[in-house]
RNA sequence: CCGGAGGUGGCAGAGUGGCCAAUUGCAUCAGACUGUAAAUCUGACGGGAUUUCCCUUCGAAGGUUCGAAUCCUUCCCUCCGGA
């Protein structure tokens, strides 16, 4: 019984994977599931990226996409609105994947949101434990020391599981919190294994010296302003996303709060938006530099699309490399 | 040239005789991450030795003082106003 296989194509943000995903779909009849936290809410199509870096035919569907033939998934599949969280990701996009599957085509994951791409390939326990809105907004009055005197004196063992920067951290201490009264008697270590290894996994990295990586960033901004980033922001606040909703929503949206309430000129918003996704990008670099298993390729090198597609295609026909 | 304000660590900006290697914010660097993850959070951040140690810093040079980023003198520079 071989497991089915499954393709990953992951990296920090402005490499290309959405490009290399398309193309590696057409030539293994495969289908795409974005694993990107933003990309999944309706509207927020320039600043996202939604779009691949050259023109392509786009048909739009009720949560997915086709571009150039090739279906994208978990494309605008919520309200910007509503809160969209890894368990609805996983829920989802896990029924997507089997689906694909069952079609016999190659399911491809792509994105740049590791605890998604890691919730759907491997998922994790707590992730049964649901949200207690009451609770939350409760918690959400406390400080962060009563917070974390509460959980002390809950659960002494969950505390100490916290590592030094989640003890700080008022947003998982919250979550812990709720943990512990949903579930006061569960040991912390026990561990459901969920799904690990249930297919047969590619996955390919794909990077760029900081430096170029960072001037991509910078020149892809520019020309997403080009394309209407700011008209798409105002348009969506027209429509009734709060700007308070879009400082959650963070980077170019976040930042179109500020410049469309009129805190940042022009220039500040394009140079301060250009060191939030530096930030963002090194955060993504560090998520994925431990992640085990990843074939790393550098963009910048001439061939590196070419190697990708060797790589894959042995894995994708083993034994049969002789072929031409 | 006169009058006024001011020159502080990458930037912004506190400090106005000892508790100052110098608050804070930003940037930078490193990291965390099990239902908000483009979010949230932690650490480092003059140099060196590395538990309370040493060295070089607050425009420059002198001076006062046991002790100065903080007071005095001169010089250099910036900004505003008047000539």
């Amino acid at each position: 019984m071989d497991k089915h296989k499954l393709l990953v194509i992951l990296g920090p943000t402005a490499t290309g994977k959405t490009d290399l995903a398309l193309s590696l779909a057409k030539k293994f009849s495969g289908e795409l599931i974005s694993a990107d936290s933003r990309q999944v809410y309706k509207g927020l199509d320039i600043g996202t990226g939604k779009l691949p870096g050259r023109e392509v035919e786009v048909k739009r569907g009720d949560g997915f996409w086709e571009m150039d033939g090739t279906k994208v998934w978990m494309y605008d599949v919520v309200n910007p609105k509503q809160q969209f969280t890894v368990k609805d990701y996983v829920l989802q996009a896990g029924k997507i994947v089997e689906d694909v599957i069952k079609r016999g085509r190659l399911p491809i994951v792509v994105g740049g949101t590791g605890f998604y791409v890691k919730g759907l390939l491997e998922g994790f326990a707590s992730l049964d434990i649901p949200m207690d809105e009451n609770l939350r907004g409760e918690l959400q009055k406390l400080s962060l020391k009563e917070l974390q005197q509460k959980l002390q004196s809950l659960s002494p063992t969950k505390w100490a599981s916290l590592n030094q920067s989640d003890k700080k951290n008022p947003r998982r201490i919250l979550r812990s919190i709720e943990i512990i009264y949903t579930y006061p008697y569960r040991k912390t270590n026990k561990k459901l294994k969920i799904k690990s290894k249930k297919w047969n996994m590619l996955k390919i990295g794909l990077t760029a010296p900081r430096p170029v990586l960072y001037e991509r960033i910078d020149l892809r901004l520019l020309s997403r302003i080009q394309q209407g980033l700011i008209e798409e922001g105002e348009n969506l606040h027209e429509k009734g996303l709060s700007l308070q909703r879009m400082k959650e929503l963070g980077l170019e949206y976040g930042m179109m709060a500020d410049l469309l309430s009129g805190v940042l000129s022009n220039e500040q918003f394009t140079t301060q938006l250009q060191t939030k996704i530096h930030q963002y990008a090194k955060r993504q670099m560090t998520w994925f530099q431990k992640e085990p298993d990843i074939h790393w390729f550098d963009i910048t090198t001439l061939t590196y699309h070419e190697k990708v597609e060797n790589l894959v295609d042995s894995w994708y026909y083993p034994g049969d490399d002789k072929k031409d």
